[in-house]
DNA sequence: TATTAGCACTAACATCTAATGAGTGCTAAA
DNA sequence: TTTAGCACTCATTAGATGTTAGTGCTAATA
């Protein structure tokens, strides 16, 4: 190897996220492995030394480019898929793109003008905003788009409201601050009267009002192993209904939108990752997982290929980012698609939706 | 043409379904008839007379089968995608053999095992039975299946509940008879006290119960015509937010599952067609034409490709049938396969299945 | 008279061959 | 250090060819 063609440096930082990023390509090295991965981004087709020589800026025959592109192999940026073709991008070589877009690229006038929730005019409530949104997000890309419902143990409540359907079922209301309607249906043994589940839902109001969901099953906790609250009934019952009205009953949902796409796409045509990734989104506890995790960090979150846990999505790429109301981080919406995806729009285009997605929620949070 | 081969008679009836059928076919060509479509539903491939020959019960040579092969095909009932092919049957032959299938046959013991709704336990919703219902049937089909939800304008009200939430907006909830759980938000000019609001929520309770939205909607609109109620406050207001309420904001949902079934299945492996499969899925409207025709009707509906009016479903064969409770028919379920699906297991299937979804949603009904 | 055997014919499919073309690596010259 | 030139590789394409499962038609047969 001609190490000249490069001017490989050993570096000693590691690379955000982790990953050891020990080496440090020349600017013509930069370029030319750019100029491969925007083509190939363009084309999903194996990318030559003639073909780049034409297309980059710079003046460089196909055999200089050749030597170039030899060492960067070498270094495991790219790979050929058989002897005689041209050079293929492997995920380092995203991992070493996607690090280089500093400045984030702004979203097109055009495509902004796209991304507005419509649902807001309409008495519509959270999820069917959210459902909108992922929507249009999987419209624009082409893609499969995901987002995570809010969770219940971190928003807070707004009210309370208990139904009597049945001698032994009670509708269960929860409103949480961020405009979240959930209802589920509780069993219980003895009949209470609508009065009573009145002044049982008056109580819980007064005293968890604002509080997170967490909180408050951590509370009634302490109210039961209080055996000193036991004398007065009212507050005992509400505590026992309570338990029951606050017990997490959906952990976090998510929706998906545009799976199709994947299918479309000649990315997946092969039958074989089409299915497992098919598979993947029916699991959903794992992309969950990932769509949580990329609550806790600001900003947009970036893995690609075998970057991911989850071995059926090693073969995409995940964007993701957060969206929230006034008060908290609410949850994540994100795209996956294959790894030779237009990161630079995708990544613009996410962050744009979730920033309108942001401001509609806030508009309609109860704060 | 040979007409001894077929007996071909002129018949003055027509079949069910409005579809002329002037022809009947003599016994030896209904077997052959059937007997290639029940070789084509297995295999996919084109029928030919040798083929035939073995696998037909009858004792009968290749060339006396091309015969009554060549005559069918002149009726419509089978096609040669090519000179030198086997045949392939035609919607016609289809419906032919569906209207022929006499007998339901019953769902074999070891599937009706699986088809059970286990979400009744949990304090789960309507909503929660119908996706598990239409998974499990798209799990077991291996094709896409809808269902329609209850329609809010036909489930008569068990409840109503008025929730302030801020100065400008109410949270409705409507409690129908069927169990489902409806919640909207509503904007208003004046605030209310929630006090106030209670009083308007019981006294809508008092008036409607047991009412159909429907007639609800027809209700209020007499009180709003009739000028004499303008004296009573409370009841201009409750009848002012009670309009609002009841609007109808969901024109009936349906829910889908197992699109990618289709995707995956060999039928649709032409990207074209898939596409605009998927367009007519996204669509949703045309489809929930069909769902709301086939809810007044009883019984097992069958469309067979062009029979269908919506075009992009003009490919595929759909299987429709109802679902209630005790008291109302209240939605539909259906299949979307393709026409050479295998119609005896796949009816036996949806029927079945309805079944036990009208049964478990019997249970949950607050009547 | 209804059925069947026989035969010529067709078209899809698989297999082989050769030509093409886009790509590489290496070496020597600029 | 860069580039031109050359030999080489391998996927893809187009033709040619044989095989196979099918057809329609005609004449022989039960």
């Amino acid at each position: 190897m001609h190490g000249d063609f490069l001017l490989v440096k050993k570096a000693a930082v590691t690379g955000k996220k982790g990953l050891p990023e020990d080496v440090v390509l020349n600017e013509r090295a930069q370029l030319v492995l750019n100029s491969i991965i925007e083509n190939y981004i363009q084309s999903s087709e194996p990318i030559g030394s003639r073909t780049l020589s034409k297309s980059i800026g710079v003046t460089l025959s196909p055999a200089t480019i050749r030597n170039i592109m030899s060492d960067l192999a070498e270094l495991g940026f790219l790979i050929q898929t058989h002897t005689s073709a041209g050079r293929v991008p492997t995920d380092k070589a995203y991992r070493f793109y996607v690090n280089s877009l500093s400045t984030p690229s702004s979203v097109p006038e055009q495509i902004k003008q796209k991304i507005t929730l419509v649902s807001t005019e309409q008495g519509m409530q959270v999820e069917g905003i959210l459902a909108e949104a992922v929507h249009m997000l999987a419209d624009l890309t082409k893609f499969a788009c995901v987002v995570s419902t809010p969770k219940a143990s971190v928003s807070r409540l707004q009210r309370i409201e208990l139904i009597k359907i049945s001698e032994d079922r009670i509708l269960v209301i929860l409103v949480t601050k961020a405009g979240v309607v959930r209802d589920k249906i509780i069993f219980v043994k003895d009949s209470h009267s609508q009065d009573f589940l009145n002044s049982v839902a008056s109580f819980l109001n007064e005293k968890f009002k604002n509080h997170s969901m967490q909180e408050i099953r951590e509370k009634i906790h302490q109210y039961l192993v209080d055996d000193r609250n036991r004398y007065h009934d009212l507050l005992a019952q509400a505590v026992r209904l309570g338990k029951k009205a606050f017990e997490l009953n959906n952990p976090g949902e998510m929706l998906i939108d545009g799976q199709m796409n994947l299918l479309l796409d000649s990315h997946f045509h092969e039958q074989s990752s089409a299915r497992s990734l098919m598979d993947a989104f029916n699991q959903k506890s794992e992309i969950m997982k990932i769509l949580d995790d990329s609550m806790r960090q600001k900003g947009v979150h970036i893995f690609i290929g075998i970057e991911n846990d989850f071995e059926q999505l090693q073969g995409c790429s995940l964007i993701t980012t957060s969206y929230r109301n006034n008060q908290n981080v609410l949850g994540s919406i994100g795209v996956v698609g294959p790894t030779s995806m237009d990161y630079k729009r995708i990544i613009s285009i996410v962050e744009y939706t979730a920033k309108i997605l942001s401001e509609t929620i806030t508009e309609r949070s109860y704060d």
